[in-house]
DNA sequence: GTCTATAGCACGATAGAC
DNA sequence: GTCTATCGTGCTATAGAC
């Protein structure tokens, strides 16, 4: 029953309508996906679809909106650990939770494929990929600080690099095949100072 | 001047096709790539570039399948090294080489989009993938019964991790940007006996 | 073998009644 | 707000002349 204009059931419609899109695109893909059958999905019309979202593309984007608040209260539960290392890969484990769900990984594809399609899109996921990176790269300059870390690492870019390699476990998916230990081990193999890998330190 | 049947010359026109046509997937995504728009870049009509390929599919499948060759030969030339762990940075940079060509990037993505709505296509890069796999696999092994490499690894899943973490390389991309460090620092961290990564060695 | 022309279809988005 | 109906567009693939 639709009192007056009622904010708050629009922003509900527009996330069931998201959501709905989201398990069809992760599913078949976006170019794959139409939005006919996305309205089927939600038992509606394409028209009202449209009502709700401006285009198709915007439809894609919201379903990553939802990331950004998730990211930032990721990190602010971790970047006052006491312990930055495990920290860190309490946060990639989080990141790494859903990749084995095979939709996750079909997911993580379209939105590489789009981004480079759609700048509004680029600019909703650099923002969330930008508060990941920025709250790991504190951790990692903490973890340097304390001695846990290598020194010679950047912790810019080992940031972004220990994102793609959660991307990789999204990529390395397969049914019951859980990504922590490898994750782990490749973490702590990286950041690890040179104890053993080389074996003359420099004078 | 095309004289009779001429196998080598359909041979040579389908090459030229799909060389073409790689740029533009690679470039632009495969939905977003007309039969019609890569016959203009050949300089012919869709009609002919039908004429070549069954179907727009398996003009995207004959991309990948150059790969397998150079895969087989990649691996033989690696498989007799005397030191299996050069060896297997040695072909995973050979891997990763494309990997600070955008383009490279946006022609994984569609590969692994692809995959996912062809099988016919999954088994052309499966191929490769388990030729490249089994050699990585074999040196693995080599390396854990030479004491190069930690023994609890299992040489088919630490393979394929490696695979993934190639494609990380991918995912990382950006311009002027080499992976090789980061690559070999990962690897090499993953692999090694575990000499200062836990304090207490297990009974 | 290569072309022009087009069949046949699916989709995004809109119009306009209710 | 939600619907039905449809417009316009772009695509894959084929037909048939040359």
């Amino acid at each position: 029953m639709p009192r007056r204009a009622d904010p708050e059931r629009i922003a509900q419609k527009r996330e069931q309508i998201a959501v709905e899109a989201g398990r069809l695109f992760a599913a078949q893909g976006y170019d794959r996906t139409s939005v006919a059958e996305v309205a089927k999905a939600v038992g509606t019309s394409p028209a009202s679809v449209f009502y709700y979202f401006e285009d198709k593309a915007s439809l894609f984007r919201a379903v990553f909106e939802r990331d950004l608040p998730a990211a930032e209260a990721l990190i602010a539960r971790h970047v006052e650990a006491p312990d930055p290392v495990t920290a860190i890969l309490d946060v990639l484990d989080a990141l790494a939770r859903d990749a084995a769900d095979p939709s996750a990984s079909g997911m993580l594809i379209e939105l590489l494929r789009r981004a480079g399609d759609d700048p509004e899109l680029l600019a909703v996921v650099g923002r969330t990929a930008n508060v990941l990176r920025e709250g790991l790269a504190a951790l990692i300059s903490r973890g340097i600080t304390e001695g846990a870390i290598d020194p010679d690492l950047d912790a810019t870019e080992t940031a972004a690099w220990l994102q793609a390699i959660v991307d990789a476990t999204y990529l390395n998916a397969r049914p019951g095949h859980s990504p922590h230990i490898e994750l782990h081990r490749t973490v702590l193999g990286y950041l690890n100072p040179p104890q053993g890998r080389q074996e003359e330190p420099n004078g």
